[in-house]
DNA sequence: GTTTTAATATGATAATTGTCATGTTTTCTT
DNA sequence: AAGAAAACATGACAATTATCATATTAAAAC
């Protein structure tokens, strides 16, 4: 099994903040996993006993509703923390995370990642950073959701999944996500975000291969009102 | 001027786990301010070199849209601290602060937190832990906006404000809002949530005085799907 | 390779919410 | 106290979005 220590992954997230020691200790108790696309890695309500550091692929942190919706809040990607809200609050996991695609996370237990988090200040303050920045996002998301429509929140979901998580060699974004994922990432019906991508596509602003989205011209995307 | 040492209200914030060497330190920099109803504290984009501690009142996070909108992201009250995430992201807010009634306030340099919150990691596990609260908070209201109806989002809210903030002695919310500041807290327009509160007072849900809310049957509000 | 199932697509319609107009009440100003 | 301004209220209508029905296509199972 690899080692902390060595991992390129903690490069990208607030491990890096961690001493070599510390490091060596998280590496002798952690466990790492492969997770199958569509796996529910943990649900609403549970007691999440650690972090999960993400070493390859990409899960949706998401909520249910009754009515069987699912709202999408964050997207966690390689090189991130996942779970790391839940531990600090010592609170049962108010969202559901499931992998989408094949993932491999190494599972650090809670003791270690605590003990760390309350002597190493450098440690801890670069967690608060990475914590700051989730929740600027989710307030950006908040006034987004109050203030833009449908067709303006799908079109800046497609250009913020094409920056942050890049394309494929044929320009296709590297994420693949089902338009049910895309209604619940942008808030909407199912019905809805398909007939806007149709939408786009008429208006040449993406193009399809399959289920695949390629943007055509994030120009044209940004100047949606 | 009052010190920090002896300060109450930091009880009710992170501030409690300095030390009283830092306490002192901070108490010798700090200003006090009286902040006038209806002042702007900070607008989006200003650049916040501290962090305020509310002893005293309300204000509103809030961000505002091109067509005039502003969207309430997060009431903050007496005991708690306004410009944390900015602070620590060491970013200019994305967030406009507007005082919702007289405040009285006490405003610590960023350099005097900065160093605590670097040396100090009880303090800044404390403030971990705030944050990972507002992003609780703020996940659930991207849910409830998505999954949710004005009627119930409103309905929320009015149970929200008289949990968390309390009532009068005439058991009126002790926060006086405008119905302007309702519709930017649930994200509708104003002449919706003005209509909503009409029905709730129709079906005895809620009274009014003047524009002051009472909140008559919580479990009527509960009830509404 | 065929059957079965799930995902995508689109039309028709209903429900929700926003916008504009206008009137009333309250609050502020002088 | 009178006038002006702001906040509140409500109706009429328009726009947006959800829901239901029903194809069509793609993927999975056998």
């Amino acid at each position: 099994m690899g080692k902390c220590e060595q991992c390129i992954i903690k490069q990208f997230n607030s491990l890096k903040s961690l001493t070599k020691d510390e490091l060596v200790r998280i590496s002798n108790c952690k466990t790492s996993h492969i997770i199958k696309k569509g796996t529910v890695i943990f649900e609403e309500g549970d007691a999440i006993n650690g972090v999960y550091c993400v070493k390859d692929g990409i899960c949706k942190l998401s909520k249910l509703s009754e009515n069987g919706k699912d709202q999408i809040v964050k997207m966690v990607v390689k090189g991130q923390l996942l779970g790391q809200r839940s531990l600090i609050s010592d609170e049962n996991s108010n969202l559901q995370a499931t992998a989408l695609n094949d993932m491999e996370v190494c599972f650090i237990p809670k003791s270690e990642i605590i003990a760390d988090l309350q002597k190493n200040p450098k440690f801890s303050f670069d967690v608060l950073k990475e914590m700051a920045h989730d929740l600027k996002e989710a307030d950006d998301i908040i006034v987004n959701m109050a203030q833009k429509s449908v067709r303006q929140r799908l079109a800046e979901a497609l250009i913020y999944i094409h920056n942050s998580f890049g394309v494929n060699p044929d320009g296709t974004l590297s994420v693949l996500l089902s338009r049910e994922d895309f209604a619940n990432i942008v808030g909407t019906a199912t019905e809805s975000a398909i007939r806007v991508l149709s939408q786009f596509k008429k208006e040449g602003l993406i193009s399809t291969i399959g289920k695949q989205i390629k943007i055509e011209s994030i120009e044209g995307l940004k100047r949606i009102e």
